[in-house]
RNA sequence: GGACAGUUGGGAGAGCGGUUGAAUCUACUACCUUGGAAAGGUAGCGUAGGGUAACCUACCGGGGGUUCGAAUCCCCCACUGUCCA
């Protein structure tokens, strides 16, 4: 939630910064003024209200000394109902003002770069040297089945299309991943934790999933309940609502999760292989931090995911996420692309934000700050998606004859 | 699934429908005391919004109701505990 108190204050040079993401000016005005509105009704009501309080107060004193109140008692009825529309006034005022800066994204880093979409987004750096084939490298789902690793149709099977079921040394290496990267995390700093799967409504208001894309979660029938998207929504949130000590932080941890994902709008993307599935394990780097030291702790967290792929061999690049590629949530992404090279191409396998403290604010997450209370800043990545890990793995690991030379990083993991 | 009990400030734990945002204990902070510490004493000590300020408003699991007035009474829901099937 972008924090409407600097609306107020500097209206223009957050429209200006909010329309760099596309936000509409006509939409900030109109937050701008429902706030304003806000302040008036509550105001209305509190003057009221305060009225009736000190009426309310007379009233007792006058029973116990036996004086006659019927007189009060009509001056209170009539003020009851003016408390009553003023009441309606503000809550009406308080629905549309939250209903639209729940919409509402996340203000850019200055320093993210404009841009429409990924095509302008910012190469920072290249990791290592993508190797040279001396035959034209396969694609994973090749490699995949022909090593029996992978199984797509019997995930469809078993339950739709984008599931697919690991076998044998497939299913071996995805364990062997998780358990490699919690413990590449753990080292690293970041405390693993084992959170539940499924999360209500209120978690995933806290992180900005919820109320905009209620279309891409899977909810459960019948509950108030839904699968989580990323880890970051549970271990995010795991202190919402909660004032942290100063000496607590930074807070960093690590969750390996499942993650669900409907997909929504990326009908006909991918749909061969396991780049996008419905179903997906996903090893998370979640910290909370004072603000002045978040860019430092998302440094820590770029290089945790880089270094990852660097120990297993694996070719990658670092990019900044242009204004027009960041998510929801993001003040600034730096997006780690792993070299394919069965599809020729660097794709997404993490994805590193700074929310600053847009997702604290919606979730409110403080900590002590001398006197005051403060936001903290949250940020979150992936180290690293399990399932592209081994997609790359595939591809960049592969001989002439199909056969795939596992990572040495990885043998203590395959005993 | 059924019955009963509970949910109050960092923790523990009071609270008759009226001046209670909430006793008390404890923890914490500052000061006094001391050579230093302990003990003792004094003061402060929830969150959020508004106001230059005095101060005002809201919040006692969540939502609704009764009442001039609700932490306190009623209803619904969630969660926790105990017992039963």
């Amino acid at each position: 939630m972008i924090d409407l108190k600097l609306l107020q204050k500097d209206f223009d040079g957050m429209s200006a910064k909010l329309s760099r993401k596309k936000v509409d000016i006509s939409l900030i005005a109109d937050l701008k003024n429902k706030n304003d509105a806000l302040k008036i009704a509550k105001t209305e009501f509190e003057t009221l209200q305060a009225l009736q309080n000190t009426m309310s107060k007379e009233f007792g004193i006058y029973k116990k000394e036996g004086k006659d109140v019927s007189e009060l008692k009509a001056k209170v009825d009539a003020n009851k109902i003016n408390i009553a529309t003023a009441l309606e006034k503000q809550r009406e005022a308080q629905e549309e003002l939250e209903a639209l800066v729940m919409a509402v994204p996340n203000i850019p880093d200055d320093n993210v770069p404009d841009g429409t979409d990924e095509n302008d987004n910012v190469e920072i750096k290249k990791v290592l040297t993508p190797k040279e084939f001396s035959f034209t490298p396969k694609e994973h789902w090749e490699l995949a089945e022909q090593n029996g690793w992978i199984d797509f149709e019997r995930g469809v099977k078993l339950a739709t299309s984008r599931f697919s079921v690991s076998f044998g040394m497939g299913a071996k290496l995805e364990r062997a991943l998780i358990n490699f990267m919690l413990n590449f995390n753990s080292k690293r700093g970041f405390a693993e934790v084992s959170v539940p799967a499924i999360v209500n409504r209120n978690a995933l208001k806290g992180t900005g999933q919820l109320p905009k894309f209620e279309d891409d979660l899977y909810k459960i029938d019948g509950q108030e309940l839904f699968l989580i998207p990323t880890a970051e929504v549970p271990v995010t949130n795991l202190f919402a609502d909660e004032i942290l000590e100063e000496s607590q932080l930074p807070i960093k941890m690590t969750a390996y999760t499942p993650c669900f994902r409907k997909e929504a709008g990326a009908a006909g993307r991918d749909t061969r292989g396991m780049i996008r599935q419905h179903q997906f394990h996903k090893v998370e780097l979640v910290a909370l931090s004072k603000p002045e030291t978040s860019d430092e702790v998302f440094d820590e967290m770029v290089a945790c995911a880089s270094d990852i792929l660097t120990a297993l061999e694996l070719p990658h690049r670092l990019v900044i996420l242009c204004t027009g590629d960041l998510g929801f949530s993001a003040a600034r992404t730096v997006d780690i692309e792993v070299w394919l090279p069965g599809q020729n191409t660097y794709r997404e396998i993490s994805s590193i934000s700074n929310t600053r403290d847009f997702q604290a604010r919606r979730a409110k997450i403080r900590f002590k700050d001398g006197k005051q209370n403060t936001m903290v800043h949250t940020l979150n990545g992936s180290a690293l998606a399990v399932g592209r890990t081994l997609v790359a793995i595939m591809e960049n690991c592969q001989n002439e004859d199909g056969s795939i030379t596992i990572p040495k990083v990885l043998e203590p993991y395959l005993n």
